[in-house]
DNA sequence: CGGCCGCTTGAGGTTTTTCAACCTAGGTGG
DNA sequence: CCACCTAGGTTGAAAAACCTCAAGCGGCCG
C-alpha cells in the first residue's frame, strides 16, 4: 500500500522529536513553535499492530498523543467481551482520563503499526509552565475530548442501523479530511467487528449496511477500502433520527445523482447475485 | 429521609454564597475552604421546572454547577426530536463543553424547581489564580466529565433493554448514595420518556422493564418512586452484556431472596420453556 | 369537574440478531 | 509451488427483540 506517511524516514529510530513537533500537529501557529523553550525533546513509543499502547487497569504514568497509524480504545467487560469506545489517530489524545484517576480506565490497541508521543504525567506540569503555548494546546485537546461526548451521543441517538453507519462513515470522512487526506477515499483501519462494537450492532449488520449503500450507488466497498461517491445521499440518510430512510424519501430531488447516472446497476463489486 | 437542604429558607433571596461553598460541595477538605480568599461571592441562578438553564446554540458566557434539584442535558435534532444526553444534579458541572467552543452544544432543562451556581468564564481565570484549590477542583471536575464518556458507553454497550435499564437504575442509586441519600429509595425526577431517550429505547419499553423487575421481586415501582429490594439481582442482570438475563441463569444461588419471601408470583415470567 | 399528561399494558409488524454457510485473502508448512 | 488453515467479510433464513399503534387508567392542575 502506498501509504502517504507523514514521517518520511522511519529507518532512523532515535530521532527524538520535540515539543514543537507535537504542537505543530495540534494546530499551533508556527510562530510559537519556533520558540527555544519548545525544543524540549518528547519521547516516541512505537507499537506493533494488535499490540496495546496501554492496558485497562494499569497504573497510569503517561498521557499519549497519536503520531501515526490508528488505535482503538476498548474496555473489556466481565464476560470477556470487548467494547470499542473510540478510534484515535494522529493528533488525538489517548488516555486523558488518567488526569482524574490513578489508573487507565480503558486500553488502547494499535490497529496497524503505529506510534505515539509520550507525555509523562510528572513532566506535564513543568512542560505546561515552561511552554505556555503547550498549556493552551493541552486545554484545547481536553475540551475537544469533552466535546467528543456529544459526538458519540449523536451517533448512538440514531435508532436505525444504516443511519448509525452513515453517520460513522461521514465522521470518518471528516476526520480524514481534517488530516489532509481525501474525504472520498477512506481506508478503514478497523475490522467490521470493531465498527459493530463501536456502533452497538452485530457485525453482519455492518456488512449489510455497506452493501445497501453500495446498491444505492453512493458508496463503493472493497473490503476496507471505501469510496464515497455521493456524500449527499449519505448525509440525507444520516440526517434522519427516527426510522429508516431510502433515496426518494426526501424533500429534495428524488434519485441520487450517482445512481441516476450509472443506471443504478453496476457498482457493488463482489458477487452481486 | 429529612432532606438536608443546604438552603434553609428560600424567602431570603440575596444570600450570596461563596466560592468556599462551591468547593465544599465538590469535596475539598474544609481546611482549604476556610481560607480568606475563598470568600469570593458566587452568583446563584434559580430555574423553574421545565425551564432551561441555558439553550443550545446560545453564546456561552458562563459555566454552571448544580446546586439543588436536577437537570436534563438535551440536544434537539433537525427533526425536532429531543435526545437526552445526560442528567445532572448537585455538584455536577453543566455546560463544560463551552471551554472549547464559543457556544453551547446542548441545552440544560430543569426537571423540577432547581438552582445552579454561576461561574462566568471571564472570572474563571482570576478565580483559578486567586484560589489555587479551586483550580484543582475544576480540573478534577473536568476529568470527571471525560471519564463520564466511558460510563455512558458502558450503558449503551448492553444490547438488551432490561440490561440497560438495570445499569441505569444502579447508576442512579450510586449517584444518590454519593450525595448522602439512600441507595435503595430513589425518587426519579425525570419522566419515562426522558429515560427512554437517554437509553435509546421506546418509553413503553422502559415501562415494561420496570414491571418485569417488579415481577422478579427486586424492585417496587410506584410512578417515579422506586425502591430497590434486591440490588444483587439487579446487578446480576446489569452484568450480562450479551442477550437477556433472568433470575436463575446465574452461577450464583437461584431464587432472589425478596421474591421468595413475598411470594410475589411465579418468577421467571414469560418463556422460560 | 373536566381535560391533559404521564404511565401501563396488549397486539401486530418490522428490524435486527443469531445461526449457518460460503467465499476470499494471506500466511504457513510440506 | 501448492495445499491447507485461519481470519475477515458477505449473504441467507429463522427467531427473537423491539418499536409502533392503540386503548385504558390514574393523578394533577386549571
Amino acid at each position: 500500500m502506498p501509504l502517504p506517511l507523514p514521517t518520511p524516514r522511519d529507518a532512523s529510530r532515535p530521532i527524538r522529536e520535540t515539543c514543537a513537533d507535537v504542537m505543530r500537529v495540534m494546530g499551533v501557529s508556527t510562530a510559537c513553535t519556533e520558540a527555544p523553550e519548545a525544543q524540549v525533546p518528547v519521547a516516541i513509543r512505537r507499537v506493533a499492530a494488535h499490540s496495546p499502547l496501554f492496558v485497562e487497569g494499569a497504573s497510569a504514568d503517561s498521557l499519549y498523543l497519536g503520531r501515526h497509524g490508528h488505535f482503538k480504545i476498548v474496555s473489556i467487560d466481565r464476560e470477556g467481551y470487548e467494547q470499542v469506545l473510540d478510534f484515535a489517530g494522529r493528533g488525538d489524545l489517548l488516555g486523558s482520563e488518567v488526569l482524574g484517576r490513578a489508573t487507565h480506565a480503558s486500553s488502547a490497541v494499535a490497529l496497524e503499526d503505529s506510534s505515539a508521543w509520550v507525555l509523562p504525567l510528572r513532566d506535564l506540569r513543568a512542560l505546561r509552565l515552561g511552554v505556555p503555548a503547550f498549556d493552551d494546546v493541552l486545554h484545547h485537546a481536553l475540551a475537544g475530548q469533552v466535546q467528543h461526548v456529544s459526538e458519540m451521543a449523536e451517533l448512538m441517538s440514531a435508532v436505525a442501523a444504516e443511519v448509525r453507519l452513515a453517520r460513522f462513515l461521514l465522521q470518518q470522512s471528516a476526520r480524514a479530511a481534517a488530516r489532509g487526506h481525501s474525504p472520498r477515499r477512506l481506508l478503514l483501519s478497523m475490522s467490521r467487528r470493531d465498527i459493530a462494537s463501536y456502533l452497538g450492532l452485530a457485525h453482519e449488520t455492518i456488512s449489510r449496511g455497506m452493501t445497501l449503500f453500495a446498491r444505492w450507488g453512493c458508496l463503493v466497498v472493497r473490503n476496507r477500502e471505501i469510496e464515497i461517491l455521493d456524500p449527499q445521499v449519505l448525509a440525507a440518510c444520516a440526517r434522519s433520527t427516527r426510522g429508516r430512510w431510502a433515496p426518494g424519501d426526501d424533500d429534495a430531488p428524488a434519485v441520487p445523482a450517482a445512481a441516476a447516472r450509472s443506471g443504478c446497476g453496476p457498482l457493488v463489486p463482489a458477487t452481486m447475485g
